[in-house]
DNA sequence: TGGAGGCTACCGATCGATCGGTAGGCAAGT
DNA sequence: ACTTGCCTACCGATCGATCGGTAGCCTCCA
């Protein structure tokens, strides 16, 4: 279906979208900007992709299967609740830095997508949500968990991690390790007792 | 400069914008489009405005005064710091409900701003965090805080409140009410100590 | 071994539609 | 008479997308 080198040009394209969008959002990124950051003419550069609002569902899709690889899986062992939340939030939290912030400032351009392509989007984050709605509500059975309801405390410790990449800035002299460690404390003292 | 009319039309039309650009972003939304919703042509929408740019920075910058005016006036008088932000949170997530949610949605726009205008808006979300700042630090004097980074901490819980606007749906069945105290819960577990 | 056929990865040119914005006029109130 | 508020009619530029075409490489078969 393709040659490695156009395997790799295919992903430059996707890398080099997202990129652009985080900057100038998705209506304002245009194909002949994406085309010249890539070195390509228009015409050239759909022979990568099918359509604009395609490519960014396919941006958005292949996000979301990151964040479940490389958060959701790697703490499917973690039998202790607590232990997995914090671990869920690092993971997270440093794969923002690992893959330069971007995509969670994507997601609210969702809403340029078709109604069926939203709804899968949509669902993913929902899945991801389940995943720390059941550590706190299993966090609630061994007592350890505050008088919150589930549901919002799972929003917004969400919000909290992606929220960093919408004021995080490099030159504030503030670490990945420093952000890291500040970010599972603030949402771990919120939802446990004592 | 305007007749009564002229300035509830002059208003109309800004709200209208704001909503729009809630649902679609700044470069999704055209003049066109607009002008439709209130009623006009395009030529008799820029009697109002002077450029589809200085829109945003207005509305952005009204968004802005209404939560100094709304938010920080309100709650000079409160001497205690655990009291004053209590408040804080209650009457920003309360803001959000009765304008509709919408400008906290439009904040990430202002990158379609000039740089000087961006400056503006950056400085007066400076300033209202300075407010959260200074409150956490009155707190830690007061030997009551946790063991937290004021910088990072405030960011958060600006984001929590923020937040509420990205995921937030009427029909799930949360109250108003509920989301102002579960916010404010959540935040206030978070910074305190015990 | 060489040539036919097919495939990938692009190009220049151009499409109709839409973009933000404007010139100039007209009607109504003060 | 002058301002306010809006209109019709239009501008140049840019939008996303598609057209026919091609350079270069790989495979297969005589």
């Amino acid at each position: 279906m393709a040659t490695p080198e156009g395997q790799a040009r295919n992903e430059e394209v996707f890398r080099t979208a997202a990129s652009l969008m985080v900057q100038r959002g998705y209506a304002g990124t245009s194909m002949g900007d994406l085309a010249k950051a890539v070195g390509m003419t228009k015409a050239g550069l759909y022979h990568h992709i099918n359509s604009k609002q395609d490519m960014l569902f396919q941006i958005l899709h292949h996000a979301m299967e990151g964040l479940e690889r490389e958060v959701i899986e790697p703490v499917k062992g973690i039998s202790d609740p607590e232990e997995r939340l914090r671990e869920m939030i690092r993971l997270h939290v440093r794969g923002l830095f690992a893959h330069g912030l971007e995509f969670a400032l994507l997601f609210p351009e969702r809403r340029h997508l078709e109604p069926a392509q939203q709804k899968v989007i949509y669902q993913m984050v929902e899945d991801y949500l389940d995943q720390i709605r059941h550590a706190l509500r299993e966090l609630a059975d061994e007592g350890k968990f505050q008088d919150l309801d589930i549901n919002v405390t799972a929003s917004h410790i969400l919000q909290t991690i992606a929220g960093i990449a919408r004021w995080y800035k490099e030159d504030k002299g503030v670490t990945e390790d420093h952000l890291v460690e500040q970010t599972v404390n603030f949402n771990l003292s919120a939802i446990l007792k004592q």
